[in-house]
DNA sequence: CTGAAAGCGCTTACAG
DNA sequence: CTGAAAGCGCTTACAG
């Protein structure tokens, strides 16, 4: 006969009641529970009967405070929200990492912390053992969470490379400066000789790595730097917008631009159209990313493709390793030049 | 001395640490950490300082199985990872509840089940006790996870109106009809008699209403229903561009719509442009949210405004009712025309 | 106001 | 393969 609790908060069955329709002791049902190892095919049957009748579900808290763990992943941005909604790349990180925890049947704990004070609440409730380790996500270094969470010896694994945290912390992060490079020769390779860069936040190794990368080309290239054609921005649209107007001011003669989002290079189409300037005819621009923003910038952006499926593939493997006992690991990605219509 | 444990999975300190730490018994480290009645300020001291000296930190999982609540709330939504990210109205609704929480220093958990395979591990990991009660927010009805949890017993409270769920379930939502119908009469009011609608999914409560709405309107108006006036979209921005593309085809004389979003409706904006008809000059526009997009359009949209910051506080509200004991309830409120330069 | 004690629901050596 | 027992870290009546 079912036990059916139609709605209401009636006492959910234990594993002791489990135990008493099975015939067995708690001990098997456990065992039962936690693979079936040790338990002989009749024992098994009969729980497993004994489950289905009784409705049982495990208690996840008791078996927490026995094991130390809590068998599910935190994702934590500590950026402002408004971030996380306008980037697409949150999102493919995100859905990538959600994937890649369902294979192990884990679920994913999306936790944002954008202002001090919900960083500290978090923090808190992180520390306190609600997940077994963090997928972390912010685009600037020096961040205190970061610190806060190794000390507290949370497995963790960042994305992109750290600034200033040392080797102690995990990461998973395309070849910033690799792809800038690719880019900017290809854009070299194009006759342009005047070539802009709008970077990201120069805190971040995003923002650093691609300038370097940058500058590097130039180098070799024979071109001379030019720091009025340096201009830098926030990822975000509106920057790039701005980025590319303090550009076109600077340096009216700018024949190209490489930016260090697509994002960014989206707002930077916008300033070019309206200064009247036809993309690629008179300026090519070269984005970076490969977000769904550069499919759906006009024309569509030539770019540098950052591996997310694998990024967030390999973010979840160094994490899970790490929670099984391994040391800490970073892990540089290949990107790959993609051609469009920008350049 | 501080027992500072650099890095490391030392074993976190104990209730019991601290009560020797204090020269107190567990029992009187508790109450100190349970708001601290029936202690002595000696005590309450004592412990504090013991508590600062050796780092401790509560352990959840033990407070939780005897307690048996968690201390969070879920935000969980059954939509494709896509919409999540698309409609400005989801960042505005869990931005306002993670701070109406945040009032209560709860923090909030947001749980993406876009896919059938997810909804499940979700659910399970919902039903074994990590959250003490749900804020669902699905614009499908028929959702077969809010029924699920109802039966589960689990605390709950729905963003807009359920369809079949009956008064089972509590939920918060704008009035959609009556927004619909003050759109409407605005649109009558401008002189326009061939009234276009682009409604939501007419499997859910919002799509039905502001159908609704318009209907009615058009009746106390004295002018005749045509079918072939209205289209649906899914709130999708590119649901709203094709929409409009059918609408022009089907009545080339439409010279309004009512549009039951605002991300449609900036799709609609595209479509209208392409074809050649100036907005409001020829098709006046009408939107619905009062979101982001709204004033992102161009035109920017006259549009009904929900009152996101008061939905999402009254969510919290009821549903910390209900986990308080509380019943179920429903909260409608009202909605407000606004006026831009669309009409 | 405070301590000793029971118990939350589970897992895991330990004997058999 | 299986049961009895200890114990995870905490809270909460219960006596005092």
């Amino acid at each position: 006969m079912t036990m059916s609790q139609s709605g209401g908060r009636r006492k959910p069955p234990t594993i002791h009641d489990v135990a008493r329709e099975a015939g067995v002791s708690r001990g098997t049902v456990s065992r039962v529970l936690n693979g079936g190892h040790y338990v002989s095919p009749t024992a098994q049957e009969a729980v497993n009967a004994a489950i289905r009748r009784t409705g049982y579900v495990v208690n996840r808290h008791a078996r927490s405070l026995i094991t130390g763990r809590s068998d599910s992943i935190g994702f934590l941005l500590t950026e402002p929200q408004e971030k996380f909604f306008e980037d697409p790349n949150f999102n493919v990180l995100l859905r990538g990492c959600t994937q890649a925890l369902a294979a192990h049947d884990i679920p994913l704990l999306l936790m944002l912390a954008g202002t001090e004070d919900e960083r500290r609440r978090i923090t808190r409730y992180i520390t306190a053992g609600h997940v077994d380790g963090v997928l972390l996500v912010s685009s600037h270094s020096g961040d205190p969470v970061a610190e806060q969470l190794r000390e507290a010896g949370v497995p963790l694994v960042m994305c992109g490379k750290p600034i200033g945290v040392g080797s102690k912390v995990s990461y998973v992060a395309a070849d910033d400066r690799d792809g800038a490079r690719d880019m900017v020769r290809h854009l070299v390779s194009l006759g342009r000789r005047r070539i802009g860069v709008v970077t990201g936040p120069l805190d971040t190794p995003g923002g650093v790595e691609r300038l370097a990368g940058y500058r590097e080309v130039l180098a070799e290239s024979g071109i001379d730097f030019d720091e009025r054609l340096v201009v830098s921005g926030d990822y975000s649209r509106a920057s790039g917008e701005a980025g590319a107007e303090r550009l076109l001011g600077q340096c009216p003669d700018v024949d190209a631009v490489f930016v260090a989002s697509d994002l960014m290079a989206q707002g930077v189409l916008t300033s070019l159209e309206r200064a009247g300037r036809r993309v690629p005819e008179d300026v090519s621009v070269g984005g970076f990313d490969d977000s769904s923003a550069a499919l759906a910038a006009r024309p569509q952006l030539t770019t540098i493709r950052q591996p997310y499926d694998r990024i967030s593939a390999e973010m979840v493997r160094v994490l899970l390793a790490q929670i099984g006992g391994e040391d800490p690991a970073a892990v540089i990605l290949p990107t790959e030049l993609v051609k469009r219509q920008s350049t």
